[in-house]
DNA sequence: TATATACTTTACTAAATGGTTAATTAACCA
DNA sequence: TGGTTAATTAACCATTTAGTAAAGTATATA
């Protein structure tokens, strides 16, 4: 699984890394600032790893100031992994439509049927 | 790491998975005729459970008909997923705007350099 | 120079992931 | 009944992932 698709995808399939990019969405951060929300769940080196994940997926960079490593948002690979979603958001809504008329197709003359699962059939 | 979202992104990290998801977003198939293109690279069992994995996500589901299995999308944990993309796609094409104009601002004097690195100042 | 701050790296562990082969279940068909 | 097709389950293995504690690096500051 080394394609740049799944990497981005892998990188946004935690919870911390999504809050990193959240916070990072608000602009540019230190690696101590960053950890701050997460150091009573997980100790400082986590973090450090979850932020490399994010920088190996492409998602931030981090520059150097003095003893700081500030991070920022590079949104590029996360583009791609929009178009790649939407791409298929398009085909599937078009499914779920085609779905939906076929259920009023099929409950129009069962309007007063509430549950969803399990409905007996006539 | 068990939370929906994390999960949706998870199943998604996968070449493998999202052919699978893009053969069925043509229409309802068997795991048989879905496992087809795989089978060179690997075995039947390995694609079960790629399918189990996208069930578990809710992307799929399946029903029975004789000794097939059909599988079908389900686009609803999808939708999630892209409301959460879009939800910062905005935010990060600013940030990308802002960084766009601001390295306009940078480079208007410097229009004979090329390298992008390294660039000496003055 | 010594100490504090900001981080990273190393070494380790437990659990999850992605694959295998072989056996099993279930339905259909002759 | 016996055989074929469709798919899953079981048992196993190697690799990756997500965390830890402790040591190390680099910069600033007193």
């Amino acid at each position: 699984m080394s394609d740049p698709l799944s990497i981005t995808f892998s990188a946004l399939a935690d919870p911390t890394r999504r809050a990193l990019l959240a916070r990072l969405s608000e602009g540019e951060t230190s690696v101590t600032e960053l950890a701050a929300p997460f150091l009573k769940e997980m100790s400082l080196p986590a973090v450090t790893k979850h932020l490399k994940v994010l920088e190996k997926a492409g998602l931030i960079t981090k520059s150097r100031a003095a003893q700081w490593r500030p991070c920022r948002l590079n949104p590029e690979p996360f583009k791609d992994a929009v178009d790649w979603m939407e791409q298929y958001r398009i085909l599937w809504e078009e499914s779920l439509d085609r779905l939906g008329v076929y259920l009023k197709t099929v409950t129009k003359d069962q309007k007063n049927k509430k549950g969803k699962k399990h409905g007996r059939k006539k």
